[in-house]
DNA sequence: ATATGTGCAAACTGTTTGCACACGA
DNA sequence: TCGTGTGCAAACAGTTTGCACATAT
């Protein structure tokens, strides 16, 4: 049986409140804040079971950490090499993307991950 | 001063002989194989140092370890969720997405890497 | 009451690094 | 010879897990 947990509210709050695709450690950081004992296994369990409920989304960039995003309806990212930084980009989702990639190649595709490396706005600017 | 060494030979030409995307521990495991002392260091060192001279790539499939490939024209890849391959799609690599990236974001893009999910042809046909 | 979730710390995996020695130019 | 690369082992980062206790239903 499902139960709930205040880590778990919490945790959700948090992530649905940015638009920094944070990775583990900055969550639990934010969490920390309003609640000074959780833990860190805590925040990897949750992410991790929110993220295979579908309810948040688990980012694979380049980077060492994953990332997660509170915003589940699917678009693409940037990876910024200035800052590091993991931002949206307004482009629309390409469904059929996925019908072009089962066409010629005998695989059954059930969706894809599109990521744009380069620099993002503000460090686009500068140098 | 730049200077070669029987590994990095030996590395580079294992990598460009096989399709499969391999891993470190893969490529390590072959390595053994022909040089039996070499270290899993080494391969570390020189798999990094390859990729960032851009003689070979460095793939993220959102797997654990990351994953090379001694073929270094831009192309896709899907990560087979039944058997955990990596294959090449045999979809033309579309350069232009960088520029529909570019247009309405205010970034600056160098590039972006398509991962798809699904099955490849031999996990497709059975379940 | 009881199953599910938590905190803590230890374990694990993939990767990096410091150091003394080996090797290529 | 002299600087670059190697082997080894220890260190590291991110993540997972076992266990006793806490909590939601």
């Amino acid at each position: 049986m499902q139960k709930r947990s205040r880590q778990r509210d919490l945790l959700l709050e948090i992530l649905r409140s940015t638009t920094c695709h944070p990775d583990a450690d900055w969550v639990f950081a934010r969490m920390r804040e309003q609640m000074p004992n959780v833990s860190l296994g805590t925040v990897y369990r949750n992410l991790s079971r929110l993220a295979e409920e579908g309810i948040i989304l688990k980012l694979d960039v380049g980077q060492n950490a994953d990332r997660f995003d509170g915003c589940i309806n699917p678009h693409y990212h940037l990876a910024c090499k200035g800052c590091g930084a993991v931002v949206d980009m307004p482009m629309a989702y390409t469904p059929n993307l996925n019908a072009a990639a089962e066409a010629e190649s005998g695989c059954e595709i059930e969706g894809h991950a599109l990521l744009f490396y380069g620099k993002c706005p503000s460090c686009a600017g500068s140098l």
